[in-house]
RNA sequence: GGCGGUAUAGCUCAGUUGGCUAGAGCAUUCGGUUCAUACCCGAAGUGUCACCGGUUCGAAUCCAGUUACCGCUACCA
């Protein structure tokens, strides 16, 4: 019989720089599914890979001295060194700048513009660099990206569009007809209640103002839109060809599964369903949406030398235990939290004492008093039947947590049992029995049955920790790794187990705390404060995202340009919090002339009592806008400070309000 | 402002369609055991299940409101 085919995909990750461990998540719980659904007989197809296109990268390229590509490769390939390190069983591995598939995408636009969804146009607006996107003027905040708040330029460009609206109720009924389309669920109200329901947008698709990326072949002064680009490799890297069909792509699509973060949920479901819909193929089954590890709650920083990487992980830890604690300590929905601390507590409890140990002292005792030599599980008494219930039990609960990709869960199962035949030594303490000629029998039986449940363990184990899970039916001698042979307790065969061997060495808190101190934090911010000195343009190492493109300045202008602008000192008379706006401040200021009103965004740094009474300087000829339903009659001239940071720029109490600056 | 989410033991979290004295792991205290990686097993707990009303024989669970935090989104100079 054929088996049957599982697609599966996690996002591709943006070459921009190394991914930490909470990219690395990812490509792990992938894995344990791709690793799982294999277990269950299915023709599993993992793909991964790279995002390399753009203009980010073109600039990040230009400021390493080094072309993209080369830029690309070096990223790409230490993206897959990671992966690898992690031991994930990814089938293929796709870059965007892989021939076919930038022929792909090239075929694909053209057939999306013949048919009348895409069409030429024109853009204006501002531009953010580093987030790629355009923005109006309403939309900036304080002049700058609202997503990044870093400075924007104004751009014009000739632009190709595409029509989202037309397949906009096709999407909204497929989400409505397929309720597991979206996970998890809360991630679909907020797609249809921000993006379908108010109305979507045309996409701007091309790009005219860098070259990294993939030409428009019959308008090759536009690129491909990075997300039109990227989103294709599901179907490129299977072999998609417009023009030409291959076995592949007809046997793999659609994907079964899209494993991205939750941040990338927009693109994922609604704008590339819509491509599909354009390209007439069909949608993926599922568009699960995970949640982000971080660090203690903390935003991981460099600065603050708490970034935690993989490789780092590994080599300090152990790759299944690094794998372990990514599947185990993330909740389905809700962002998790990793700490070296929490790290090192959950090995030591779960994985050295009752897992590892189990395994040891079991495979110990049979050595001890058999020479290895084991009977088939049998169940004599109240209490094998309980550890055989609770082994079947566990096959069954990690089947059903699977089964909606809760590995946390399966894993809980997993634990369950260890703990389970723990507790079945301490009740049938093999060595009393083996005190008594008499009782050997019964001691064998005891062993036997532990050993099947250990075997359960390494069985189910096998998608989340290979190597261990490998270790752990070497160890027992257990051939066998399908899940068929879990349906019965007690269906391997008797036979020699092997020799004992630690599973997973105990850490010493303490001297692992110094040694991660030294080894890893030091250096870090030692790295950090060095990035952070040289202010210069970094040229080796590629720069931290965040303080990259702070310095840029903007186009020179002359005197007569300043000129223009009439910067005042005045004096806040009153101010209050906007009921309608969260960022917003309301406030009258005493000009010179008399009072305007003034509104500001910088609530989340001043409250009213920091401002009232105090001279500022703001911008008096800036021509009225409403915000939030209130006039604003002016701007306060405040410094972004710092990341997420804004300080008011004060005046000495002494300069009359509606003095001049120049 | 709109939409959504979360608030449960010191910590991290489970709590399915409302049902007995509200759970797990870690940490804490006490007891047991020695095969094993100073490990394992057992016991003891502590909780106004955010707050306030309501529906119900009965609510952590459903409904209305309030507060706090988070996410998405929006024309915030």
């Amino acid at each position: 019989m054929e088996k049957k085919k599982f697609y599966m995909t996690t996002a591709i990750a943006y070459t921009s720089s190394k991914p930490h461990i909470g990219n690395t998540y990812e490509i792990v719980l992938a894995d344990a599914i791709a690793r799982r659904k294999r277990l269950e007989g299915y023709d599993v197809f993992l793909c991964t890979g790279t995002d390399e296109h753009g203009q980010k990268i073109e600039e990040k390229a230009k400021a390493a001295g080094i072309t993209p590509k080369e830029y690309v490769d070096r990223v790409s390939g230490e993206v897959r060194r990671i992966w690898d390190t992690m031991n994930t069983s990814y089938d293929y591995f796709v870059r965007t700048t892989d021939d076919y598939h930038e022929k792909a995408v090239q075929k694909i636009f053209r057939a999306m513009y013949d048919k009348g969804d895409i069409y030429k146009s024109e853009y204006e607006g501002m531009y953010c660099t580093p987030c790629e996107s355009f923005w109006t003027e309403s939309q900036l905040v304080n002049g700058c990206c609202p997503d990044c708040g870093r400075p924007v330029k104004p751009a014009k460009e000739e632009a190709y569009f595409f029509k989202m609206s037309k397949y906009a109720d096709r999407l909204m009924k497929h989400i409505e007809d397929n309720p597991d389309f979206i996970v998890p669920e809360s991630r679909k109200k907020e797609m249809i209640n921000n993006f379908l329901k108010p109305g979507l947008q045309d996409l701007c698709v091309s790009r005219t103002s860098f070259k990294w990326g993939i030409p428009v072949d019959f308008d090759p002064k536009h690129v491909v839109y990075v997300w039109l680009d990227a989103l294709n490799n599901y179907i490129t890297a299977i072999g998609y060809d417009p023009e030409h069909p291959t076995e592949q792509f007809d046997k793999l699509w659609p994907a079964d599964l899209h494993i991205i973060g939750k941040d990338i949920l927009r693109f994922h479901t609604i704008y590339w369903p819509i491509f599909l819909m354009s390209m007439d193929l069909p949608l993926p089954k599922q568009v699960f949406g995970h949640p982000w590890l971080l660090f203690a709650a903390d935003k991981m920083s460099k600065s603050k030398g708490n970034v935690i990487y993989a490789d780092d992980m590994v080599n300090l830890f152990g790759v299944d235990a690094v794998r372990y604690y990514l599947l185990s300590a993330m909740p389905y929905a809700q962002d998790g939290n990793i700490t070296y601390e929490t790290f090192i507590a959950k090995y030591n409890t779960e994985l050295a004492n009752t897992i590892g140990n189990l395994v040891n002292r079991t495979v110990s005792m049979a050595n001890k008093y058999f020479g290895g030599e084991i009977n088939a599980a049998a169940i004599e008494n109240d209490l094998d039947k309980e550890l055989a219930d609770t082994a079947l039990d566990a096959a069954k609960g990690v089947q059903e947590a699977m089964d909606s990709y809760r590995t946390a869960d399966a894993l809980g199962k997993i634990l369950a049992l260890a703990q389970r035949s723990n507790k079945y030594i301490d009740e049938t303490t093999p060595w009393a029995l083996a005190k008594d000629e008499a009782q050997l029998p019964r001691l064998k039986t005891v062993l036997s049955n532990l050993i099947e449940a250990i075997r359960y363990i390494g069985v189910l184990s096998v998608p989340f920790m290979p190597d261990t899970a490998a270790s752990i039916l070497a160890q027992i001698g257990a051939p066998v790794d399908t899940l068929e042979s879990l349906a019965q307790f007690g269906s391997a065969d008797a036979r020699k187990v092997g020799e004992a061997k630690a599973l997973f060495a105990r850490i010493d808190e303490k001297a692992m705390m110094e040694r991660i101190q030294k080894e890893i934090v030091e250096p870090q911010i030692a790295a950090a404060a060095k990035e952070a000195a040289a202010a210069e343009p970094a040229k080796e190492e590629a720069p931290a995202e965040e303080e990259k493109e702070g310095v840029a300045f903007l186009p020179e202008i002359t005197i007569d340009d300043f000129a223009k602008i009439d910067l005042r000192v005045g004096k806040i008379l009153t101010c209050e919090k906007m009921k309608k706006s969260r960022k917003l401040l309301k406030m009258t200021v005493e000009d010179g002339a008399g009072t305007r009103q003034i509104l500001s965004g910088i609530s989340k740094w001043y409250t009213p009592d920091d401002l009232i009474g105090r001279k500022v300087i703001f911008v008096a000829n800036l021509a009225p806008a409403k915000l939030a339903g209130e006039l604003s009659e002016g701007m306060i001239l405040a410094a972004d400070a710092g990341e997420d940071d804004v300080k008011v720029m004060f005046v000495d109490d002494s300069v009359p309000s509606g003095s001049k600056i120049h």
